[in-house]
DNA sequence: AACTTGATGTCCGAAAACGGCGAGCAATCA
DNA sequence: TGATTGCTCGCCGTTTTCGGACATCAAGTT
């Protein structure tokens, strides 16, 4: 397996794309290498990782997402490994409008399976695609935050930057 | 993954050779694809198998092996997929000459792991490339032949028609 | 002479543990 | 009362852990 690895500098920290020419594999922020590798070995097994320099229209994309057009990223390319569950999950996930928010529960509904609220928290964790597939855009049922993997405040950031006001809980 | 497949008529049944084009990756027998497959897919993940008529260097090798040039698959190229211990054992299979066999523990020993006799079982067991690499010339220390992937009567030919003579036992 | 006991590497299935949840209930406080 | 908080417990997919089964054999026990 042969990818390709870009790095943008964004208003919430350096963030790696690894892509494998045509579709994005994994975007995660600097600071969390091994998780990223981990879930590439896990996806794709053995793999090389060749650094690009030029200019990667992900990464164009992206600044503009971060520029304000919140609708840039929704039309990026994306490919994943994974079971079927997290594949619907990730799926639903990017069905969710920029600005809006959806609880665990709503989005197990969506999937057939509104009891696998837990279970979705889970796949969310599991999104090797941060951002691009909007993880961060679900939320507790009680309007808390919960949790996130790139850390709450980072999920705070994006959710402010896409103009989500939530109640004042 | 791309692989390829031939079929050889042997006296002790058909045998199936699969490679890469350049190294033999599997060989077994008919009536074990079921192990086959899932050695194939443990090692390589997703793979396509193209069946192939022509002429394959291989099995004529095979044929002379049959024919009585003991010799003549000395030289196939081999590739394979295990682990480290693995890769040992099945290299020490191929440095035993035909006609004479060795017990599992003494492999054990050359390796460097007197105590891991059993372990050198399992090994063999798992050997991949059947005849090419000769796990059939491993025998138990008291000269039984105690088994064989491709069932004990195969062994017992090969051992015959290789000149191997065991004592009473 | 027959039987038991460890050491050994790997795979496989089962079982348990672990969360980025959420509803329900009780205790607390104005 | 009614709102709020905190605890408990059931839910469920995935990962991790664990225990057994094996192509053995030498040494110790009976």
């Amino acid at each position: 397996m042969e990818f390709y690895q870009s790095e943008f500098e964004s208003p919430v920290g350096i963030v790696y794309v690894v892509s494998d020419g045509t579709h994005v594999r994994s975007i995660d922020f600097a600071g969390y290498e091994p998780r990223m590798h981990r879930l590439l070995t896990r996806h794709y097994g053995r793999y090389t990782l060749h650094s690009v320099r030029g200019p990667d229209p992900t990464v164009s994309r992206l600044a503009e997402y971060f520029a304000g057009d919140l609708q840039a990223v929704d039309q990026i390319a994306v490919a994943t490994n994974g079971t079927a569950f997290q594949q619907q999950v990730w799926a639903a996930l990017r069905a969710i409008p920029a600005g809006t928010t959806v609880s665990y529960g709503a989005i197990a509904s969506r999937i057939g399976r509104p009891a696998a609220c837990r279970a979705v928290g889970l796949a969310n964790g599991a999104n090797p695609i941060s951002i691009v597939v909007p993880c961060h855009r679900v939320i507790g049922a009680n309007h808390g935050l919960t949790g996130y993997g790139g850390g709450i405040e980072r999920k705070q950031w994006l959710l402010d930057h896409e103009g989500v006001v939530l109640p004042v809980g």
